[in-house]
DNA sequence: AATATTATTGTAACTTTGTAGCATTATTGA
DNA sequence: TCAATAATGCTACAAAGTTACAATAATATT
């Protein structure tokens, strides 16, 4: 029933309590947050905390059994206020010297193409 | 006496409650919530939620009256644990057509240059 | 089929983080 | 000095997660 509600919303990610509001009350609190918990562990969303600590959970189209990737990027609409899944590579060029890389998470804020002063004309 | 805590562990962001253990109960809760909110409002420090939504402050050597950029690198070493600001350039190459981008927040996982295999050796 | 075992769910309590309201104390200015 | 403004402390509250344990459901075993 959580997966139903996250594709049926596939575009944006959703919050906890979104997906609790979208279930109406037929699935506890507690066991929504392990059932995200387990499809985080199982790779099939992605938890995305953005600039307030809030955090929203997305499928991601790009990612299936056995082929995940943690570093690409989310992007949060500064009009549309949604956070979705961005289909772009992991971002990172070089690091100052001494670093090593094994995971980006990086959110990125302006107009979705929706909401983009363009189309809006 | 918040500034003095942040520059004395300059290096590493530090997250609220180790701000108020460090100053040991001498300035209340939301007095240094406060403090932290208004430094940000004043660019003078960072805010830099990590994977699991908890958020860090920092101090950052670059950013000085002025001349604040917001699209910068952080860093967690998975090693020592500690999260601080990178000197990177902002680090998004091109996103996807009908995106816009106003601002980039990043947290990079992996090595600082004290835990890196090399150093360890 | 009946029972034991294991995994899922629900429930309540609790912790942590952050915010809001208001009284109290400092600071500044006239 | 005394009013006005700002900064702090305190209490209470809300939201987000977590933990522990009881209750249900699902599997397995005989």
């Amino acid at each position: 029933m959580v997966m139903d509600v996250m594709q049926s919303e596939s575009s944006s990610a959703l919050s906890h309590s979104d997906i609790e509001q979208r279930l109406g009350g037929k699935i506890d609190r507690v066991t929504i947050y392990r059932i995200l918990q387990g499809f985080c562990d199982d790779g099939i969303i992605h938890k995305i905390p953005d600039e307030n600590g809030k955090t929203y959970y997305a499928l991601c189209h790009d990612c299936s059994e056995g082929h995940h990737h943690d570093s690409h990027l989310h992007f949060r609409c500064v009009s549309c206020d949604t956070v979705s899944c961005v289909d772009a590579p992991a971002p990172i060029s070089h690091l100052p010297a001494g670093y090593s890389m094994s995971g980006v998470s990086c959110l990125v804020s302006g107009y979705c193409p929706n909401c983009s002063p363009d189309v809006v004309e």
